[in-house]
RNA sequence: GUCCCCUUCGUCUAGAGGCCUAGGACACUGGGUUUUCAUCCCAGUAACAGGGGUUCGACUCCCCUAGGGGACGCCA
């Protein structure tokens, strides 16, 4: 049997740190074993699915290197590889379930849902559908439904025993039939959910590997019963390590940068994101640490794969950076910095700096916090705004909330979030200023706040604003709880 | 709360019962090379979560405890 890996990106803001993990070990297993590699784009949630994130995700996955041999934009013989190109396909098989008696259709409410659910919080049980629809007649359903009563279709789990599902890392994994749900399978859009398309379409698309996050192997037993139910062979699963915040928790948006974009704009070269992905959870035979994309397919083995949740260390990734760097031949050091430095955007600054220039040596200091990084701030730095550290904590933090909403991240939207920001916080927008521009520029005066935001982008200004209150002594829990009902009753 | 996963230096890891006086890397500290800085080189600090088994012998196998994480959505 061929091998056949695949990476299935859900296309909702902007590319992950951790989809780039995952599609490194696909791709790197995929290429050792002669195998292909696809990239399927899971964007079976219509309301956060977005075509901009989708291209976003082929950009950054073409800029890692890892290519792929069948996509949406490159075909193949398994297409459609957008699941929301394969509605019919998911219909067949939901009446093959149907009909099978493996799936039925539910008519609860969403609020009788939510009470079932509490009452079993309530008891400590594992919250999860009780049954209530599987007692009706399935002719009497299918003809409610089809007289057009909203409803989805959930899977029928069984009800006592015990699921054993492989995990090619840690073997037999036992989970108790009570423990898992009766999955919505079709939701009441009539598009499918995450667990009945990957089933589908792993299969389908004839994947003879899977190679996911740890957050799935709870999901197991149901995506093995929709195996069995279809009659299908499972292909074989491997559920690897989550990359860790610093805390140990998942690698969060919150609490480090984990936008692709973020270090691709903080110019690290791919190869070295690549290699520092690499060492997370993998190790060389030689225990050599710097290695190309072409070593790691080379020397690639499913059994060096460690299980333990590594953090995320930028310390390490900073020292690989160098060194990849450093091994450029200086030609290729030119050309990979021009191509970084990248004229376009570059030549977008150019209204906000011609008429704040004498010289063309001016520029230089002008810019500078935005091509590279900004000066690094102290509390001292703060003290310019006249106003105290915990004011300047609260302001920053509440900017950080305000602003995550703002999409699309340009200018005018991003003055509106900080202009209603101060309204809210009865405070002029000067004076909400001065603390962002020091968070921003790591200086008072810079060019204006929200082109720099803008031209910043969304990863990098949340970087800034989230390092300048470290510097500004960090956020205590007690703080934390503070801020939080501050902000709340702001609005 | 319930279930599942995990547990070697601060961090990433090597380690498939004796090769372990537990190795490497980042970071840190000290020293050297260097007109400065950086690079580079050398040295040092630093770990098998705890308790029970199994065994002639456990970092390695089993059990328990503790700690951490994840899942529990008409999100993926």
């Amino acid at each position: 049997m061929s091998v056949r890996t695949r990476v299935a990106p859900s296309p909702t803001g902007d590319p992950h740190v951790g989809t780039a993990y995952m599609a490194l070990f696909n791709y790197a297993f995929a290429r050792r074993q002669g195998g292909r590699f696809i990239l399927r784009i899971e964007d079976t949630d219509r309301a956060r699915s977005s075509a901009p994130s989708e291209s976003a995700i082929f950009e950054a996955l073409r800029w890692l290197g890892l290519d792929w041999d069948e996509g949406p934009d490159v075909g193949g013989a398994s297409g459609p590889y957008r699941q929301s190109e394969r509605r019919e396909t998911y219909t067949q098989h939901t009446q093959t379930l149907l009909e099978n008696g493996k799936a039925f259709h539910c008519f609860c409410s969403r609020e009788r849902l939510d009470a079932v659910r509490r009452d079993q919080q309530r008891a400590g049980e594992t919250p999860r559908y009780d049954g209530h629809c599987l007692a009706l007649d399935p002719n009497e359903a299918r003809a409610r439904a089809a007289a057009g009563e909203e409803h989805v279709i959930r899977l029928a789990v069984p009800p006592e025993g015990t699921c054993e599902v492989e995990d090619g890392l840690r073997g037999t994994i036992e989970i108790p039939w009570q423990q898992v749900d009766m999955q919505v399978l079709v939701k009441a859009d009539g598009f499918p959910t995450y667990h009945l398309a990957v089933v589908v379409d792993d299969h389908l698309m004839a994947i003879s590997h899977v190679l996911r996050g740890e957050e799935w192997i709870n999901s197991s037993p149901k995506h093995q019963l929709l195996y069995d139910a279809f009659g299908w062979d499972m292909p074989q699963h491997y559920h690897l390590p989550l990359l860790r915040n610093p805390d140990r928790s998942k690698l969060s948006k919150r609490k480090n940068p984990t936008g692709i974009d973020y270090y691709r704009r903080r110019g690290y070269l791919p190869e070295a994101v690549l290699n520092y992905l690499a060492l997370m959870g993998w190790s060389m035979p030689d225990e050599r640490e710097i290695f190309s994309l072409a070593e790691m397919i080379e020397n690639f083995d499913l059994g060096r794969v460690s299980v333990r949740g590594p953090v995320f260390d930028p310390e390490k990734l900073d020292w690989l950076s160098g060194q990849h760097l450093r091994a450029l031949k200086p030609d290729d050091f030119a050309a990979r910095f021009r191509d970084w430095a990248n004229p376009d955007r570059l030549a977008s600054l150019v209204p906000l700096v011609q008429e704040r220039t004498e010289r063309f040596s001016d520029l230089a200091g002008q810019v500078d916090y935005l091509v590279g990084d900004r000066d690094p701030l102290t509390e001292e730095s703060f003290a310019a705004t006249k106003r105290p550290p915990e004011e300047c904590r609260r302001i920053l933090d509440h900017a950080l909330r305000a602003l995550e909403p703002v999409e699309p991240w340009e200018r005018d939207a991003l003055h509106e979030a900080v202009a209603s920001l101060a309204t809210a916080m009865d405070l002029k927008l000067r004076d909400l200023m001065p603390p962002l521009f020091l968070a921003i520029a790591g200086r008072s005066r810079a060019l204006p706040l929200f082109d720099s935001m803008a031209w910043l982008g969304r990863d990098l200004t949340r970087d800034r604003l989230r390092t300048a209150v470290e510097a500004l002594g960090g956020i205590s829990k007690k703080e934390a709880k503070r801020f939080e009902r501050a902000w709340r009753d702001l609005w």
